[in-house]
This record gives structure tokens, sequence and C-alpha cells, in this order.
DNA sequence: ATTAAAATTAATCATTTGATTAAATCTTTT
DNA sequence: AAAAGATTTAATCAAATGATTAATTTTAAT
């Protein structure tokens, strides 16, 4: 029979099953991305029962749909406030960038690495298409870095100083199972840079 | 019964199933990943039946391992021998990873993001360890940065200069999905930072 | 040409996996 | 307390999937 019930308020009350049951999913998509995620893998993980998951979410697709957004907008939600702000220099939105993506990143490492790699495996799934096109485009940090170096595409500083923040945690499978840091170690390095990169980027920018 | 089949020599003749299953198999790997994978795309890929792909590499996972230690090689194998190499200066080598990388990478767009989401996923599937580390931590090149710069965790240098060459090729498919740029203003774009690069690392080290 | 080995195919297996169902338990309302 | 609704469970389904088998065709050797 078709989708015809009676849809009650949600109950308020404790709630915890349903944020079990996305927590546990927000934990396995991103550890193993949606291919290699089970259903199976999720309830147990959330300590519930298979069926509990289609109830409360109908699909794997339409959980998944749900934890991406949120992490999608989590990736571009740090820096969509810094990069319009009419009242920031160039050098200070740089500041901003490197301790907000940084302090976010270390918090949720993984987080890169399963958005863009979901991405390429499904673009639909990015459905934040013009949102995200236009701070890379249209931002007034693009026109700052205009304004200041008119004979560089603004993209590349803006690759470069996301690159630069971004990339440690995306290398971080390879550089922790190559032996070259352990987790830790690579906590402190990227605190590090949160000073370097502005540093950097003026010394990029300058040149 | 055990694997007590007789071993004939290879018949060197055409070898084109082999080879085209194992191109297909590239192809699948790299694009979906080893779970999103199903034996039968690549079988279908390959044009050729499906039994044929466990005649030739007893399992999909053996097949993958084949494919992800070439890919893995093939990440690595461009920066070894110039990182090693006595005889070039600092600025020398930076110019030379910039060109070697960028170069390789447009013609296997997806292969890092490829290698580091597996490695992510399993990294068991990195056989690599003490190789790709030494690269990092005991090259001439890292010689070279403490020398120049003994005050800097030389990584950071590292880092900076592999992600402003690979970065923008794993955020590739966000950036053509968010309508920023074509692939083919993705490539004139990586082109010219092939000269940027090193003029930017320039500016950091002496910063 | 005959024979043996190698390559290829269609059919099939066993498991995994996303999803559903029907019954049971718990909660809320009256 | 009884009824109705919401939540939870065990059992099961159907499709997908990696792998195998047994037969057939092709290739190579004698």
């Amino acid at each position: 029979m078709p989708q015809i019930k009676i849809i009650m308020a949600p109950k308020s009350k404790d709630a915890s099953t349903e944020e079990r049951i996305k927590e546990a999913a927000r934990t396995v998509f991103t550890q193993k991305g949606y291919s290699a995620t089970r259903t199976r893998d999720i309830a147990e993980e959330a300590g519930i029962n298979l069926a509990l998951l289609n109830y409360y979410f109908r699909s794997k697709e339409k959980l998944f749909e749900l934890v991406m957004a949120e992490k999608v907008g989590k990736l571009f939600g740090v820096i969509a406030p810094i990069v319009n702000n009419q009242n920031t220099s160039l050098d200070e939105k740089v500041t901003l960038i490197a301790d907000a993506y940084i302090t976010m990143l270390t918090q949720n490492p993984g987080l890169p690495l399963f958005v863009l790699s979901e991405i390429r495996n499904n673009p639909e799934h990015f459905g934040n298409k013009m949102q995200a096109g236009k701070l890379l485009t249209e931002s007034y940090f693009v026109k700052q870095l205009i304004e200041k170096r008119p004979d560089i595409h603004p993209l590349h500083f803006i690759i470069n100083v996301l690159s630069m923040c971004i990339f440690p945690f995306i290398a971080k499978p390879v550089l922790e199972s190559a032996g070259v840091m352990s987790a830790n170690q690579l906590n402190d390095f990227t605190e590090e840079r949160k000073t370097f990169i502005v540093k950097w980027f003026k010394a990029m920018i300058d040149s």
C-alpha cells in the first residue's frame, strides 16, 4: 500500500534511537564510504535491529544522503562566512580560514577524503553546486585576490590555501600507514601550520 | 582439491585477453573504487565472459591487488628518482617534481583519489610502507630542506609542494560538478602551475 | 589428422545484502 | 484498565554478486 500513513508530530521525547542510527551512519559511512558500508554494519554500530534503520530512514540511500548533506555542509560551511566578509583584509581571511579549517578537520579528519571520493563516485550526491561554486568564483575573497594580483587567476591562491590546509588530512592514512607520523604527531604538525600557512600565503602572493 | 595443477609456461602468444581484463580492471577500479566495482562491470568493460576473470586472476581481490600495486608504484615512482638525486639543487628538484607530477596526473587524474581512499579503507593494501616512508623522511631532498631551513620541519615543505601539485586533481570532481571549471580549463590551470609552484616554493622557503 | 592442452562460454551455486513482513512489546491516550 | 498507536524484533524475501563447474570451442603439438 502506498505511503498514506498519518504523520504524527514527531515525538520530541527521547529521539535517542533515531539519533543513534544517524550517528552510527556518520561513523561507518565516513570510515568506509557508501559502497563498502553494509546496513548491518550501521545497525550493529548503533546497537539496533536492522529493520529499525529502514523504519526510521526508509533506505540506505536516504540515510546516506542525509549524512552526505551534513558533511558537505560542514566542509563548505566553514569558509562561507569568512570569504564573504567585506570587513576583513586578505591576510585576515587566510588566517581565519587556516584556523577554522584545521580546527574543524582535526575533529573530523576523515571528512575531506569521504566527501571528495563520494562526489567522484556519484556527482549527483553533490547537491551543493551553485552554493560552493560561487564561493570559489564570486566571493569577496576572490575580489580581493584579483585586486592584489590581477595577473594571476585567483583560483590558484584559493587552491593553494585550501590544499595546504586540507591535504595533510587527505594524506593522513598514507602518512600513518607508512610510519611517517603517528596520529598525535600529525595533530601537532597541522596545528603548527595554522600560523605557517598565513606566512606562506603572504610570501606567495607578494612573489 | 588443492592447488596442484601443472603450471605451463605462459603462452607468450597474444596475451590480449589477460591484458584486456587488466586494463578494464584499471579503468573500473580507478573510477569506482574496490567496493563499488562489480566483477561483471569489469567483464563487460573488457568484453569477456565473467568466468574468464577468475580463470586468469583467481579472484576480484587478487586482480585488485595487482592494479593497486601498479597505481601505488606510479604515484610514488614519479618522485623517487628525483628526491634521491644528489646532483640537483633544491629548486631544481621542485621544478622536476612539479613537472613530472602534473604531467603524470594530467594523464591519470583519478589516481590520487583512488589510491588515497583505498588506503583509507584498507591500509593493508598499501604494501609500500618503508619505501614511501623513506622518501618522505630520509631522501636527499629532506637533507637539503633541513640544511636550508633547520628551523622548520622539512615535511611542511614536502607536503606543501605535493599538495599544490596533487590537490587540484583531488578536487577535480568538485570543481567540475560545481561548474567552476571544465576539464579543459582545468588542464590549462594545472599546466600553468608547473612554473608557478617553483616560484611559490622559493618564496615560501625564503620567508 | 589426431590428440592434448588452453581458452571460452552458459548455467548454476552459495552468500551477502537491502528491504519487508508479521508478530511482539512498549507508550500514550482515554 | 483498555484501546490505539508507536517502536522493536525475528524471520524471511528477492536481487545482486563473487565464484565455480561442466561442457564447448579454439589452439598447439605430434
